[in-house]
DNA sequence: AAGATTTTGTTAATTATTTAACAGTGTTAA
DNA sequence: TTAACACTGTTAAATAATTAACAAAATCTT
């Protein structure tokens, strides 16, 4: 299994959550047509992704649930788990803790950075929150490699970067500002208002 | 001008928040690789982008920023504004509430809905919180065409239901539940889960 | 047991998107 | 006034992602 594809990979996330659910109704195979419809596309392209990573189904039966989650598991997950952190409890990095702490996996936020003095030092949803100037010093002790950023945007580079010299290997930016990263950081951004603002495009091209 | 990809006008949408902070700075004209910069793509994309809504800059001077701007404008926006919905005044939902609220737009909210009795009839960022029953309704009277989606995810295809036989004719569904619709209303689907998965992936692998 | 049916796995074709290449053209500098 | 330069606009090539096509095989039907 050479290079799967970005998309793929972000496929395969929904098919195990999809999967997950199923397993614990007590199904235990399923059709590729069943699951693309859960997720609303193809049923070639849920095949031709999972060929991708090298599993196979039994003809007239499907695919073995149980097994897929498993192999899922094995590629997207790490084993030892991965520490995650949110930098900005603000409105949204606060509803991004709350909603990740209820749920066990592989991902865990295992701390929070902000400037706010009321915030430093108190919890939300059981995660402590630290001044943003020992981030160096949290992320090296606490071994986190992935920072979620939630700062207001004037803050996104900067703190990009401080992200980057404290050894983070993936940032989730959420803030509207492009940031930069060194190639062997792995940048993910999503813009709210671009989204909203691509539906509200098709909205009105689209009668 | 025939169809625009859809990547193209997510980052025209892009190009004119850069654009509108250039021009807030006072600066008149922009080359191609200055937006590029900015936004770290490549000036070739800027350029080709520009060229498929038929804008074309003044050699050795670039874009004039105004102008540029206004024709995004005239684009992506609707003359009259466009109303949209929050369903689901959770954590998520009031942080997008009040995320949007500060800002003057062509898209306002302009309602929100909830089932939770303590919060219907109340305000959030100065919004009103309506009870779901009541979304027929308010969305005829307020003529709302948008919907967000930040409902539980056991609720999320329901909803999507509810708000197409409304006659909302865009939805930005937050919940990681997919949904259907019917193919005259525009969907946009973002899984937070899916992308932090995508990203630990990536981290997990390169190394 | 023969034939129809259903479903997978895979290669090939198609479509979408990005990147490269380069002609054309004001502007600056010599 | 001519040559070098620094841009844009556009076509062509390359890459990425989706969709179609179909052979192979297990099961079902008669
Ligand atoms: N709220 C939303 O729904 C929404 C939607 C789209 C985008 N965003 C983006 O997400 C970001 C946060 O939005 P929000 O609504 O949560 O804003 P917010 O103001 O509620 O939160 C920002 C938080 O960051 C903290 N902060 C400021 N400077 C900091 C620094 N240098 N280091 C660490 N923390 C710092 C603030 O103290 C605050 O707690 C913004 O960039 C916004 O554009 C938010
Ligand atoms: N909070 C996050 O950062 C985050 C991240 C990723 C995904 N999500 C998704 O966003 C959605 C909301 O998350 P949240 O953290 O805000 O949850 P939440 O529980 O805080 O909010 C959900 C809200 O929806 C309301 N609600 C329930 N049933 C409803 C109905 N039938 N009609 C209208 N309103 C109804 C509830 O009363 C509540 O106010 C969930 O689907 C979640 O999976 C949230």
């Amino acid at each position: 299994m050479k290079h799967l594809p970005h998309k793929t990979i972000a496929r395969l996330s929904q098919y195990r959550r999809a999967l997950l659910l199923c397993h614990a109704k007590g199904k235990t195979h399923i059709f590729s047509h069943e699951i693309a419809k859960i997720l609303h596309i193809t049923a070639v392209q849920v095949r031709r992704d999972i060929m991708l990573i090298g599993y196979t189904g039994t003809l007239r039966k499907g695919y073995n649930i149980k097994d897929l989650i498993d192999l899922i598991g094995r590629i997207i997950d790490s084993e030892e788990g991965i520490n995650v952190s949110v930098i900005g409890v603000g409105n949204l990095g606060r509803a991004i803790v709350n909603y990740f702490s209820g749920r066990r996996t592989k991902l865990s936020i295992v701390a929070c950075f902000d400037v706010d003095s009321n915030k430093i030092g108190k919890k939300t949803s059981g995660i402590e929150i630290f001044h943003i100037d020992d981030l160096q010093r949290i992320i090296e002790e606490k071994n986190i490699k992935i920072g979620i950023m939630t700062v207001p945007s004037e803050q996104a580079i900067d703190i990009a970067e401080l992200l980057v010299k404290a050894g983070i290997k993936g940032i989730l930016n959420y803030t509207p500002k492009p940031v930069n990263v060194p190639k062997d950081v792995f940048l993910e951004e999503y813009d709210m208002i671009t989204s909203l603002e691509k539906v509200a495009f098709f909205v009105k091209t689209h009668d």
